[in-house]
DNA sequence: CATAATTGTCAAGCAACTTGACGATAATCT
DNA sequence: AGATTATCGTCAAGTTGCTTGACAATTATG
């Protein structure tokens, strides 16, 4: 006597973003794994991208990612462990540490590169060149005024 | 001298996913804050659009939402608390507890509603109607094929 | 009716953060 | 110059959102 199943769940943009988005990270990872880079994680992905060719100091770097200097120490920690990246004291400033890749980050930022082309094409292959396109112009203005509409 | 061949980071598709995503997140949260429904937090909202008009069972709900049932009653435990949803014993099983929403869990879900057509509708005058139904489109197909690409 | 499966629960632990406090160094200001 | 102020990295502890493991109560199955 309970019929009623109305709709009470709207199907929303933000909900297909974080779907698709979750998807992403999760063959990322998957193939990361598959490809014996299995200590280069989620987080640790997001945090080591902004580490440049020359390396980056450890607070420059928490402020690129959008984290604590606490939080990017403690990724650091496991990276340094697993022998990624290294912490170089600046020259210039005794303070400061710069934090640079080594030969085996290197590589692993390469495989990264690799899977991420391959999930990108694999998209492409799935809704069409055109709507890929669409797909990332749309994602990029939505960014750029991601501040816009702070309030 | 650096002959360092040097990968440089490509700027990929699930960076641009994961930036619009958190973008929204941190946009609802913020609105439902501003409305009065503080309580209602990003990891609850996950979790409580499952929750149907009739209520459903903790396990059930689980499987639904893709979390164990204990992450989820810890969950419920706070929803609970707030007010939000309510623990019935099912009349049929005596193991099972069904929960369902409060007059205030209602009302949080429809706050939420609203919260999600303002944002989607801020997303359509950034890129434009066209460009919305595309980026709606080309999301939908991912997530329709997103158990093909498991592998 | 005995055994197996399911439901919810208690407990402990882990990952990815956070805030707070602090010593070492560098920059700025009298 | 010396004294204050700011910055950098670090140690410690707490929070959130999950996880795995164990278990009693209840229902389903042989």
């Amino acid at each position: 006597m309970k019929p009623t199943p109305a709709p009470e769940l709207i199907d929303h943009i933000g909900w297909d973003l974080w779907r698709v988005t979750e998807g992403w990270k999760r063959r990322f990872t998957t193939q990361m794994v598959a490809r014996g880079f299995g200590w280069f994680g989620e987080a640790r992905g997001n945090l080591v991208q902004h580490i440049g060719r020359n390396g980056i100091a450890q607070t420059a770097l928490a402020a690129k990612a959008g984290m604590t200097k606490q939080a990017v120490q403690q990724h650091l920690d496991d990276l340094v462990r697993d022998g990624a990246v290294e912490r170089v004291t600046d020259p210039d400033d005794a303070r400061r540490k710069i934090i640079r890749f080594t030969a085996l980050g290197f590589d692993a930022m390469t495989v990264a590169n690799d899977v991420k082309r391959d999930i990108e094409d694999q998209f492409r292959q799935l809704i069409g060149a055109a709507a890929m396109d669409g797909l990332t112009d749309a994602l990029r203005v939505l960014i750029a005024h991601q501040d816009d509409l702070q309030k």
